[in-house]
Order: C-alpha cells, then structure tokens, then sequence
DNA sequence: TCAGACATGTAAGTCGTTACATGATTCA
DNA sequence: TGAATCATGTAACGACTTACATGTCTGA
C-alpha cells in the first residue's frame, strides 16, 4: 500500500497522520506546511520536507487527500492538497487510537548519570549549561505567550497567529478561530511547565550538588 | 572510519558515545548493558541490541574499548568490554561538548492541537487519555525513589541499585557507589518533575475546557 | 537586476527497531 | 528434561535528516 515510491520504499505513518490532521484544518501545499510546523508548532513537533512531500504523495495515492495544481498566469505553482472524506474518517479514527509514549532519549540526562564517577564540578557544568538552554527557550515562549494573549484579547489576528491557523474562505468563522487558539496556546502553555519543571529540577541539583564542589 | 561494519555501514554516534561512557563506570558485556539501561535508566535511556553489538564493535576498532573473551571453564562465554585510555580521553571530551537539544516530536501534544477544529469533547477525551498514562508511570517512579532513598539512607545496596551500578573489584570504593546514587537519584527526580508538571497542565486544560463541553 | 523568498522535489546518508537465528547453562 | 535465562549476533525494515537540484516570482 505504502510502496509506491521508489527512493524511499516505505512513509513514516506519523508523518502522513500528522500532515493529514494539518490538512483537516485546512487546505494547504507542502511550503505552506513546513512553513506551519516551524513557525507554531516547532516546540511538540517538527517535519522536513523529505518527509512532506513523499507523504503528501502517499496520502493521494491512498484516497485521503486530493491535490489540485493551482497554474494560474502570474501566479506561482502551488500544489494544493485537500483532505477527502475518507481522510477525515482516517484522521478522526487515528485521534481516538492510543497515542505511542514518547521515547525519552535525553542525551543530557545521561550525560549527567554518566558524570557521577567523574569530579563533581563536572556534573555542576552539566547542570548549568542545561539550565541556561532552558531558561533561554522559556524567554522566547514567554514572550510569546504574552504576545499572543493580548493579541487574542484584543480581537487581532496577527501574522503569527495567521500562520498557525490559515483562514480559508469556506470553512472557518471568526469563532472558530478564537477556539483554535486557545487549544494553541494550551499547548504553549505545556512547553512553558515543561520548562519551568526543568530549571526548578537544575537548581535542585546545584544546591545538592553545591557542598560536595571542593571534594 | 566507521565503515567495517557490512550490513549495517553507519555507526550511531550517540549510542557509542553512551556506551563509552557506561563502560567508563565499569567493564561490561553487551548484556549487561542492555539490562542496565532497561533497568536503570529506562526513563532517559534505551538501547538495543541491533545497536549495542555493532556499536562495541566500532569501539575496538576505533581503540577507545579492548574486548576480553571470557571462557573460564563451566562459565558462559562472554565477551567483556572495558574503557581505554584513549577511551576515557574521548569520553571526557564529549561530556565537555554542548548536548545536542531534545527534539520534541509529541504525538500527543499534536493530537491536542488537532482537535481544535473538532467537538471540545475530542480535545477532553484525549486529555484524559494522557494525565492517565502521566500518573500511571509517576506512581512508578515514586514507588521507586522512595525504596531508592531508604536503601541508600540504610547503607544497602539492593538489587536494584547493583543492576544500575555493577561494582568491580579494583575502582569503586562505597564512597563513590554513594555519589553515584545520589546522582542517579537526582535523574529519577528529573522524571518525577516532569510528569508533575505533565499532570498539571492537563488539569489546567480540563478547567479551561470544562465550561465549552456542552456547546 | 539580483537577492531573497517562494516552491517542489530527490538521493544519499544516518539512525533506530523488530524479528530472527543460534547456542549454552542453570535450576526446578 | 525442558523452560527460563544467559548471551551474542545479523538482516530487514522503517523512519528521519541533510544536502542538493531546479526553477519562479517579487520587490528594493
């Protein structure tokens, strides 16, 4: 079923779910979905476009989505793609699965279990260049969620929420777009705790490390 | 450099460098290892064998690990790997290396985003699927550290504690067997901290989505 | 006019999992 | 004696990344 292709024999299931549930929300071309993915959503997910388009493709060829060339003169080549009816029944079967657990590879956790035979300031650096890399993501998102409440408030919706969401002349009311973007910033909200979590877990460490530092 | 393996042509670096440093700790068969880290450090770790053997491999070859074959009559063949010199040398080197950051790819958290566009009561559903699989696996590690703490605090070194820190003869003193559960118990705080915060924010979601369930 | 964004796609390389194959030893 | 565990390994598959190739349109 998935062997059409003939450099990459077999697609990423994840990839095409994912690609069909970015479809469901609205009709888009690849560009405009790796474009999506970096933008707004780059703190759960991610996808490239070795990944996209060879999915795309799989997605047509299994009926779930339709792809129409828009050739217009003075316009660009884009390939739009639309979700069928099958593929809204594949993607709402898919949500109600069992998500697969994340697989925890942290190469920084290990590297800290792994420090426990060396010098204690060792360990210490570890910690710290871990803290500073979280408390330098959770900056930006702060400052994105502030963004994007006020914005929200206010009524707005400015390019970076457009870019998550893409208005399309059939299906969306302002109403619905409000809704999306609270699930959005939900999610954003998740990243923050995630975070914050992190860098409380790295001053823990500092202060049971700390007395051990001259040893 | 990593080329001698025929079936499979590339090597992982991580995986190398992960094993490097568990048989920094102690000398070690590929057995021993995967056990380990299915034991110990499941919450940060995995391995396999399809990686563990090739991977021991490219480390002889590359000098960073001297394998000795076991064959003492009445024992089972095993084939024991310990750190070089040059292995140590390179171990520290990669624990002094900035980490490669986590790349997030959380099929739930974008199930979450993807039921925007679907009845509230999708987006609860799955919420509640997650807090479920969150609290199951915190219970775990609660349960865990809590016999961790107390053998550690009564001077034992159970079964457990044993799996994750094989003691050989000549290295490790019970003064750094101590540290090094300290430092493991730190890790297993780390995923304790995290599923909290997991927890947390499902709540979160549950109250702000609650009053929308009817519409 | 030309840099930069738009836009689609492929090939090769890298990484990781699963299933299988094989055999020895222990212990109930 | 036979099931469980110890122990090592390979082949095939599946998934993801990076680098490249190609061309179009827009706007300073």
């Amino acid at each position: 079923m998935y062997k059409l292709d003939i450099y990459n024999l077999y697609m990423s299931k994840k990839t095409q779910y994912a690609l069909l549930g970015l479809l469901n929300m609205s009709p888009m071309s690849g560009y405009d979905i790796k474009k999506m993915v970096d933008v707004g959503l780059s703190h759960f997910w991610n996808e490239n476009y070795g990944q996209i388009y060879p999915a795309l493709n799989s997605l047509v060829l299994d009926g779930l989505a339709e792809k129409s060339v828009n050739q217009g003169s003075g316009k660009r080549k884009r390939h739009t793609y639309s979700i069928t009816e099958e593929g809204q029944a594949a993607f709402r079967d898919w949500l109600s699965q069992p998500s697969s657990p994340v697989v925890v590879r942290n190469e920084l956790q290990l590297k800290f279990f792994l420090s426990g035979s060396l010098p204690t300031e060792i360990s210490i650096q570890i910690i710290n260049e871990y803290r500073d890399q979280q408390r330098a993501v959770l900056e930006e998102y702060l400052e994105s969620e502030t963004y994007l409440r006020q914005s929200v408030a206010n009524g707005e919706y400015p390019k970076e929420i457009q870019d998550v969401f893409p208005r399309n002349e059939n299906t969306q009311s302002a109403l619905e777009v409000g809704k999306q973007c609270n699930i959005f910033l939900l999610t954003l909200r998740h990243g923050i705790i995630a975070l914050q979590g992190r860098i409380q877990w790295c001053d823990e460490v500092i202060n049971n490390l700390e007395p051990d530092r001259k040893e």
